[in-house]
DNA sequence: TTGTAAGCGTTATCAC
DNA sequence: GTGATAACGCTTACAA
C-alpha cells in the first residue's frame, strides 16, 4: 500500500539524475491503463475494478506519484487560500489573533498562508507582492498607506486589522479604542488620579492615543503631548524605555496608560526600578488583555480584547468581500475592550 | 491604472448574477487583442506597445481580472508551499518556532500554510489530509504515530518537530533534552537539592521525562514515578494543577522541574499559594526559555531553547528531503538547551 | 509589436 | 469497468 511507505527518500527507483516529478501520465503508462483510470484509482471513486485499482496504486507508489495541486486546482474549483500578514509573532497578542483567523478559515475550508512582516513596511510590500499572486484574499496589519497597499495588491481583496473606517478605504475590523479608554480612564479617575500619562507605541494605531487624549480632556485633566512618551518598540523593553523617559519629563504623574500590555509591563518594571511602587506611587493600565498580565506582580489592570474574535471577524469580512456583499462596518466590525481590574491600577 | 482601484466591491460592472472570475481570455476579448498580449501586459514584459498595454490593463481592471494561480503554477514551476502544523498558538513557545520556520521559508522563497492542531490527534489528521494535497512538504508537531501519519500523508515529505531519530522513521529536528537536563539537574544538585520532583506534560515529548529520570538517578537521588505529576495541559493552569497534586503526594520535595516554562510558572504560583516561598522552600526549574520567565517574580531559572533555530532547522530538513539528500541526523538536527539561571532556582 | 499553437497535469463527459 | 477527448487558464516558443 501507498500508505506504508515511510522511509522518506523513498524516491529514485532508477537511481539517476534528479528526475522530474511523476505525472498521472507516467503512472498510467507504467500501470498500462489510461490516465482517467489512474485518476479514478487515486481519488478512489467507484467504477473501477479492484484489481486494476491495486495495480495503479502500486505503480503510483513506485513512482512516488502525487497529483499536482495546480492541475487539480485548475479543474476543481473551490480551493480558497487567504494570506495573513502578522507584524510581530513575539507579541502574544498576534498569535491569538492569528488563531482566530485560522479557526474561522478552517471552518470555511480555507487555507491560510502566513507572513511575518516584522512591522517593516518594505516587508509588508513584499508580502503583498507574493500573496497577491498566491492568495484569494489578504488580511493583516499594515503600516503602508492605502494607495501603496493597493498598488501591491493587484486587485486582491484586503481586510485591514485594527483600522477604523475613517482611516482606510479598505474593509477593516477594528477595536473600539474610545469605548475602552472611556472605561479605563473612568477607573483611574475614580481612583483619584488626576495626572495621567501615556506610553504610546511607535507604529501602532493612532486611535489609542487619540482616545486617551479625548478622555483625559473630557475629565478636565491636565494633559498635552508632553505627557505622552513614545516607546521605540511594542515590547516590555520598549515600555521600560518609554517609562524612563516619561518619569524624567513628567515625574508628577500618578498613573500611566500603556499602548499595550507589553509596554505596560515594561512601565511597571521601570517604575519599580526607579523606586516607585505600583500601584501605590504609580498606577498602570494596559491594553490587550494578555494572559501575561495575570502572571506579573502586581497583576496588570488592562483593557481586555477578544483577539480571537478579531481574527474571526476579519475572516468574515473576507467572506463578504468574496461574496460581493457589503463588508460589515461600524459596531459590527468592532471588538469592544473590556476593563479587567487587577492590582496595578 | 489598475493600482488605483481601491474601493473593494469594485466588481460587477454589469450588476448581475455572481459572475465567474474573468480569465485572460475575457480580457483579451474586451481589449481586442490576443491572450498572449494580455499576458505580456499583465506580467509587464517588454515587447509590447505602451498604448496596447494601457488598453489591456484598463480592460483587466474593468473585469477585475487576476491571473489564476493554478494555471500559472501549472506552467511556471517553482512555487513551493510548506505546511506547518502547530499544536498550541497560545503557548508562546510555538509562535517563536513558527517565526523560525517562516523566516527560513521566506528566505527560500517558499510559502507556509499554517494549521493549528490544538494538540488534537484527529485535527492533526485533518490537517494532513488537506496539506498532503496542498503542500509540497509538511513540518510540525504530531502526536499520531508514524504509521498513521504516513497514511494521511500520501507521500508528501514530513519533518517532525521535537522527535529524536529513535522515535520516528521520518526526518526530524529535536531538542537535546539529555544535555539540557544534565545542566539543569547539576545546578539543582549543586545548590543542595536532593528531593527533586517533576511536573510532566501529558502529550509532550517523552525525552524530557526520561532525561529527568536518568539524571536524577545518575546523581544517586531518590526518585520514582511518584515524584512525577502529570499536568492536564501545557499551561500555567496545568502547572498549578500538577503542582497541587505533587505537593499533596510528595510534600518533601525541595525542587521541581517543569516540563515547560508555562508549567513551571504555574508551579511557582501554586507553591506560593500553599505558603511555600520560591526558591526558599521550593526551587523551580523550567524548560523553554520563554521571555515570560524574565517577567515573573522570582525570575524563572530555565533551560533556554533557541526556538527560532529549531524552526529554521526544520525547514532545512525539508530542503534536504526535497533535494533527495539525506536529512541531517544526530547533533546537526538538535538544538541544545542552555541553562539560564534567574532567581527561582 | 502582435498573434498562433502547443503544452502544463488534472478531471469530467461521454462514448465504448 | 475503461478509455478517448475536451476543457481548465495560463505561459512559452515560434511565426507573422
Amino acid at each position: 500500500m501507498l500508505a506504508d511507505d515511510q522511509q522518506q527518500p523513498s524516491n529514485d527507483p532508477a537511481g539517476g539524475a534528479p528526475r522530474r516529478r511523476a505525472t498521472i501520465h507516467d503512472v498510467a503508462k507504467l500501470a498500462g491503463v489510461s490516465r482517467q483510470t489512474v485518476s479514478r484509482a487515486v481519488n478512489d471513486k467507484g467504477e473501477i475494478d479492484p484489481g486494476t485499482k491495486e495495480r495503479v496504486l502500486e505503480a503510483a507508489r513506485l513512482l512516488d506519484y502525487r497529483p499536482s495541486r495546480f492541475a487539480r486546482g485548475l479543474v476543481r474549483k473551490g480551493t480558497v487560500t487567504a494570506g495573513l500578514v502578522i507584524p510581530d509573532l513575539m507579541n502574544p497578542f498576534f498569535p491569538e489573533v492569528a488563531a482566530g483567523v485560522l479557526e474561522a478559515a478552517e471552518r470555511r475550508g480555507w487555507q491560510v498562508v502566513v507572513w511575518d512582516s516584522r512591522t517593516d513596511e518594505a516587508r509588508e510590500r513584499e508580502a503583498l507582492d507574493v500573496l497577491s499572486h498566491q492568495a484569494d484574499a489578504v488580511v493583516g496589519y499594515f503600516k503602508n498607506p492605502d494607495d501603496v497597499l493597493a498598488r501591491h495588491l493587484g486587485g486582491v481583496p484586503l481586510v485591514l486589522l485594527e483600522r477604523g473606517p475613517q482611516q482606510t478605504r479598505f474593509a477593516a475590523v477594528g477595536i473600539d479604542a474610545a469605548a475602552g479608554l472611556a472605561a479605563g480612564l473612568a477607573h483611574l479617575v475614580h481612583a483619584g488620579h488626576r495626572r495621567i500619562g501615556m506610553l504610546d507605541g511607535v507604529h501602532g494605531p493612532a486611535p489609542r492615543r487619540q482616545a486617551f487624549l479625548a478622555e483625559v480632556r473630557r475629565h478636565g485633566l491636565p494633559v498635552d503631548e508632553g505627557w505622552i512618551a513614545m516607546c521605540p518598540e511594542h515590547s516590555v523593553a520598549g515600555g521600560e524605555e518609554g517609562m524612563e523617559r516619561l518619569l524624567d519629563t513628567r515625574p508628577e504623574i500618578t498613573a500611566v496608560f500603556g499602548f499595550n500590555d507589553l509596554i505596560a509591563v515594561g512601565a511597571m518594571r521601570a517604575a519599580r526600578r526607579r523606586g516607585r511602587t505600583v500601584p501605590g506611587d504609580l498606577a498602570v493600565l494596559g491594553f490587550d488583555g494578555l494572559s501575561l498580565g495575570e502572571l506579573v506582580e502586581p497583576g496588570l489592570t488592562t483593557l481586555h480584547i477578544d483577539k480571537r474574535q478579531l481574527g474571526r471577524l476579519a475572516v468574515e469580512q473576507v467572506a463578504r468581500l468574496r461574496a460581493g456583499e457589503e463588508p460589515m462596518s461600524g459596531a459590527d466590525a468592532w471588538v469592544v475592550p473590556e476593563l479587567v481590574v487587577r492590582s496595578s491600577a
